[in-house]
DNA sequence: GTTTCGTAAATTTTT
DNA sequence: TTTACGAAAC
């Protein structure tokens, strides 16, 4: 990340980012290319608010796309002011949602100390009231019927819009409305919020509650938002009621919008302007991060693009090293020839590791290439494929904790009395549930009283009066002890060490990360803030429900990052690969098959590629195992839109070593290939093998391809089964005597027609 | 009849 | 890593 000098930074503005940040009332629409100092651009324009215009800080409103952009923002602003900007309110829309409805909570019916539902309580919600309510989990995915329900949310629809106008014989979108429609009550009974419902809930308030509106709107006079391409209406709408006063700072790019599919909407930044009218639209179209092949290659994929806001963005450093693309065996060779790579050009002093990134389209992806990484000894951290918080541990002490700080919460409940077994399963929660339903009451209350379920058996009500008092007691302590406290106190009560170390050697990690949610949870008990905005564990919990994957790392700090390309959004490296440039996979099968999807993915693209400062790798394979099915590949359609002449096309050595079989020989190059002498790689002029005719021997054989054999000569390829050394091919030889043979491609000494000729 | 445990299948991107 | 299913164990 670009470091400014903290004291004359406005000195290093531009025209347009001057105006950006000097334009201090009204609304202002900063179209911001990939690269031209946005963020710059913002912490100036907060730092000069306060500073210089004498805004106190409580009286900014500034979101930012995760809750790491937004610490790192505040941070830079801390030292542009020398001091810190305390009162701020920065952070995602879903944290700043979360903690205005803290405030207001009970002006909507929820208690104050309401808890936020991760996805995956949400999709067990919701399977629980389609069980509820008759609707089979087998004909509709519950993962369909959430997403039909979040949509709907996401669009401000109300359940019965979600059956409106759909033919009545589209049953799942009918479950979802039936579905969607009750789950408002059940999150309120629960005293709970999905992650929609932090937008939605707000707007709810302003809606019943003008006054509160009106309290809002008078304290926040100033409004900033970044990443304005991928705001959704709900966000929009919450922007436009709070900022009514005009002094709206939005900050985008239309061809970085990358979250259709979670309803997000370009036309935000074209109604920005008609909605706050008058309002001073500001380009930010010098990019001062890339070099000018990095630019050409980024414009080639994007000008397929059509309805464009339309930018021309210029950079002073032309030229450049090209962009060399790597067609690879499959992903193992394409994680090993990266990590040589990499390791070659650190070696060389070109670039250290910690500024280099390897991204993908898919967190499956990763894999390989962590692989890649730890056989080389070459040291890189993994961002955001499982969050701390998303471990089966740490997710089951959060439950207790949930529980502990919000009685109601049935999510929490079911995981909770759990772990560890009590000897209470699925049929006995199935009774305390309906127990619960006909009481109306949240399932602790009715464990509490079990003993008034008659059809359980004395046992089953005593367990679950054990539970009931064990959540209680902890409630009690909770009420003057510390987060940390209360759940040290807890997994003493479990015995949950002694549970996991039960577990083998993998207990052993786990126990480590209870630790370290100790460590945190003692962390947060210090900070002290206003107690309208809830109490310490109430904050620690909705911390931990909120993190964004961004903010989650493992391994070295001084290693190659590895992330989505989603989490790369908004950052950058002097070296960038983007890996598994293949139909199918980037841009993804379901996306192709819609033009509003393969745009998304080519703006998906394009951000990666704008991720580079100084160099781009860029990398497919000819087969790739997915879902442990081995699948041939051809190249991204992507890579069609790039200018030649910045191209270095290469392929791995694994791709050239006759006799390559599927993984197996994958595994053997690994062991004892020459290939850092000459880097690994040959390299190929693109007249002589284009990619397109590279990919057909993906994987080395593929059906319709035509190879020889020592004895039944020249044959045509009629199938493929297996993987690795079981890779199996039936051919069909010319010479109708031999007919159709199934051949060990491992053992059967097949040429391709092409090679030997 | 229930619970628990073993094995197998499945995952686009994320607040 | 959960989830789903089947079988053993209680």
């Amino acid at each position: 990340m670009i470091e400014t000098p903290t004291s004359s930074l406005e000195h290093a503005l531009n025209p347009a980012q001057r105006e950006a940040v000097e334009h201090v009332h009204g609304p202002l629409l900063v179209l911001a290319g990939a690269g031209s100092g946005k963020t710059r651009v913002l912490t100036a324009r907060i730092a000069a608010l306060i500073d210089r215009h004498g805004v106190p800080p409580e009286r900014i409103f500034a979101v930012t796309f995760t809750n790491k952009a937004a610490g790192e923002m505040k941070q830079r602003i801390g030292r542009l002011l020398e001091r810190d900007p305390s009162g701020l309110w920065i952070g995602t829309f879903h944290s700043l949602s979360a903690r205005l409805l803290r405030r207001e909570a009970e002006l909507l019916g929820f208690g104050r100390q309401f808890t936020i539902y991760d996805e995956d309580d949400r999709l067990s919600l919701i399977k629980r009231l389609m069980d509820q309510r008759g609707h089979s989990t087998k004909l509709f995915p519950p993962r369909a019927v959430q997403s039909l329900i979040s949509g709907a949310k996401n669009r401000m629809a109300p359940p019965a819009e979600l059956a409106v106008g759909v033919s009545q014989f589209d049953r799942l979108a009918q479950v979802a409305a039936d579905v969607y429609a009750a789950m408002g009550p059940a999150l309120k009974a629960a005293n709970a919020m999905d992650f929609d419902d932090l937008l939605l809930h707000p707007l709810a308030l302003f809606r019943e509650h003008p006054d509160r509106l009106r309290a809002y709107q008078a304290r926040f006079n100033f409004i900033l938002v970044d990443e304005f391409q991928d705001t959704n209406r709900a966000q929009y709408e919450l922007i436009r009621l709070l900022g009514a006063h005009g002094n709206v700072c939005a900050v985008g790019d239309d061809d970085q919008s990358i979250y259709g599919w979670r309803g997000a909407d370009v036309r935000n930044m074209q109604d920005f302007l008609k909605d706050f009218s008058g309002a001073r639209l500001v380009r930010l179209e010098e990019n001062y991060r890339s070099t000018q092949v990095v630019l050409d290659a980024a414009n080639g994929v994007i000008a397929e693009n059509t309805g464009r806001i339309g930018k021309t963005l210029t950079t002073r450093r032309s030229g450049g090293e090209a962009v060399t693309l790597v067609a690879a065996a499959d992903e193992r060779d394409e994680a090993e020839w990266v990590v040589r790579e990499l390791e070659r050009r650190s070696a060389a002093g070109d670039w250290s590791y910690a500024e280099m990134a390897v991204l993908y389209r898919t967190n499956a992806q990763s894999r390989a290439l962590e692989e890649g990484f730890r056989r080389a000894g070459v040291p890189y951290r993994l961002i955001g494929a499982i969050s701390f918080y998303e471990r089966r541990e740490v997710k089951d002490l959060l439950a207790y904790l949930r529980l502990i700080a919000n009685p109601a919460d049935d999510e929490a409940f079911l995981r909770a009395v759990a772990v560890p077994r009590r000897g209470l399963g699925d049929t006995s929660l199935a009774t305390l549930g309906r127990t619960a339903a006909q009481w109306s009451k949240p399932l602790l209350d009715t464990a509490r009283a079990s003993d008034g379920i008659a059809e359980l058996r004395p046992n089953l009500r005593e367990a679950f009066r054990a539970f009931a008092g064990l959540i209680d007691g902890l409630a009690q302590r909770a009420r003057h002890l510390p987060t940390a406290d209360v759940l040290e106190q807890l997994i003493r009560a479990i015995d949950y060490e002694a549970l996991l170390h039960a577990e083998g050697p993998e207990g052993a990690d786990r126990w480590e990360n209870v630790r370290e949610l100790l460590a945190s949870a003692a962390n947060w008990s210090e900070v002290v803030t206003d107690e309208s905005e809830g109490t310490p564990l109430e904050r620690f919990l909705a911390e931990a429900a909120l993190l964004s994957s961004g903010d989650t790392v493992v391994g070295r700090e001084d290693g190659v990052t590895l992330m989505t390309l989603h989490t790369a959004k908004g950052l950058e490296w002097p070296v960038v690969v983007l890996t598994g440039l293949e139909n199918g996979l980037f841009p993804l099968a379901r996306a192709e098959e819609q033009p509003d999807g393969l745009e998304e993915e080519r703006r998906l693209c394009y951000v990666g590629l704008t991720r580079a400062k100084d160099k781009l790798y860029l990398t497919w394979a000819r087969a790739r195992r997915r879902g442990g099915e081995l699948r041939p590949g051809i190249p991204s359609r992507f890579l069609r839109a790039l200018p030649p002449a910045i191209l270095d096309e290469r392929r791995t050595t694994a791709l050239w070593a006759p006799g390559w079989t599927g993984g197996q020989a994958v595994g053997r190059a690994g062991g004892q290939q020459p290939g850092r002498r000459s880097g690994a790689s040959l390299t190929v002029r693109p007249s002589d093998r284009p990619t397109e005719e590279l990919s057909q021997d993906a994987p080395r054989y593929v059906k319709g391809e035509r190879v020889r054999h020592r004895r039944f000569g020249g044959g045509t390829i009629q199938g493929l089964t297996g993987t690795g050394r079981d890779l199996k091919v039936s051919v069909a030889f010319d010479d109708v005597e031999v007919g159709v043979k199934q051949l060990l491609v491992a053992y059967a000494g097949l040429e391709r027609e092409w090679e030997s000729a």
